[in-house]
DNA sequence: TGTACATCAGTGAACGCGCGTTCACTGATGTAC
DNA sequence: TGTACATCAGTGAACGCGCGTTCACTGATGTAC
């Protein structure tokens, strides 16, 4: 009848098993609430530890935040992925890509703003190759590249400026929809498809808009 | 010798001027170290009062943001007007408008991020058509417009649609680089025109990639 | 012209709260001899 | 097979801090009579 559940510690060698949890945690509590709502002591108490129990797997919140970025690009990687798999054209490569991109970052609008939120200190202070979201860019711009080579579009002298363009306006895309739910906004698949036919020059098919 | 001004209370009938004056320091202090840094009691000590002394003027710092944000949108549209006044071809007008757009965003990062911070309680909770920010659109909107009317474009049957992908299409560029300071950026005004020129369907200019 | 009073523009002390962080400690379990 | 010991995975109490918010108060200045 107590309510409370008493957790009792991993069993030896197991200590990592509360590490993912924290992770885990973290993730759901920022997807549920933001990122501004998790302190080091809510996320202890969403776990049922306490809190100097986080410093035995991260020096501090800001280390756990960083994992949680990195897992949250790597997921975002494997959508489009999958996406863009078994998709002959090209240019429905690309926009398939750019779809679920978006669709990632509007059913996680909470974590995709952490994913970019400027001020973490410990993502991509580093080089300019780790940032994260790098790999996730590269695809993209692999994608643009197979459309130019292709010939689906006209030619355009640079394929890395373009693919910025696109990777910025499907950015703007899930950010102004979180941020202003009020706008009597499109439907967001096809405001995708019209971007990008339009960013690439791409004829319009008649599914495409 | 003691450093400290010594703060005397405003003259009768003018306590407004503490108002203004809370309104400037937090825009200054947002403009330098973010909103996140900005509470009640820092927003005092900046202007050198005492922190109840805030409640005179506004119920809650919630409110004082709505005040800042208010005035920033109110600036933007300012900028924007301003560098799309004495520009006769609509084409050029609406890059111009959005360069200017990009420039404001760009100039006040963290301003910016605050406009369009989506847990702004006081701000757009209410109706669609004072959302802050929807004059700024509907200018934009009516600059689309002068451009598909005057023909400089190819037609589209939703102007309103139109507007929206290079609203979103901006709010990327500024959003990304704020974000991603490291990412190798090409020149933003370039940038920017080349983004508009495409998703209107503008031809090519010389000047304009 | 004097004076009592109201009003305005704040002050100063205090409160309870949740936070990050420290430190010494505990209790279970594996290991050496 | 027993037992001393080391290690692992945490706990529990305590700290100082800045925060938002409250409350009674102050001191200058305008106003009514």
């Amino acid at each position: 009848m107590s309510g409370v559940a008493v957790r009792r510690a991993n069993p030896r060698g197991q200590g990592d098993r509360l590490r993912q949890q924290l992770l885990a945690t973290a993730t759901a509590s920022i997807e549920a609430s933001g990122a501004r709502q998790l302190t080091l002591r809510a996320l202890a108490r969403g776990v049922g530890i306490t809190a100097p129990s986080v410093y035995l797997h991260f020096p501090s919140l800001d280390h756990l935040l960083a994992g949680v970025v990195q897992q949250a690009f790597a997921d975002l990687t494997d959508a489009t992925s999958a996406a863009a798999r078994n998709v002959a054209d090209p240019a429905e490569e690309l926009r398939a890509r750019c779809r679920a991109y978006c669709r990632f970052g509007l059913e996680h609008p909470h974590l995709y703003q952490l994913m970019f939120q400027e001020d973490l200190p410990l993502t991509f202070a580093n080089s300019l190759e780790s940032t994260p979201g790098r790999r996730s860019f590269e695809n993209l711009l692999s994608a643009v590249r197979r459309c130019l080579d292709s010939g689906v579009c006209p030619p355009h002298d640079d394929p890395f400026r373009l693919a910025s363009l696109i990777w910025v306006a499907e950015h703007g895309l899930v950010l102004a929809r979180i941020s202003r739910p009020m706008f009597p906004w499109a439907d967001i698949d096809s405001l995708v498809d019209e971007m990008v036919t339009r960013m690439m020059g791409l004829r319009f098919t008649p599914d495409s808009q």
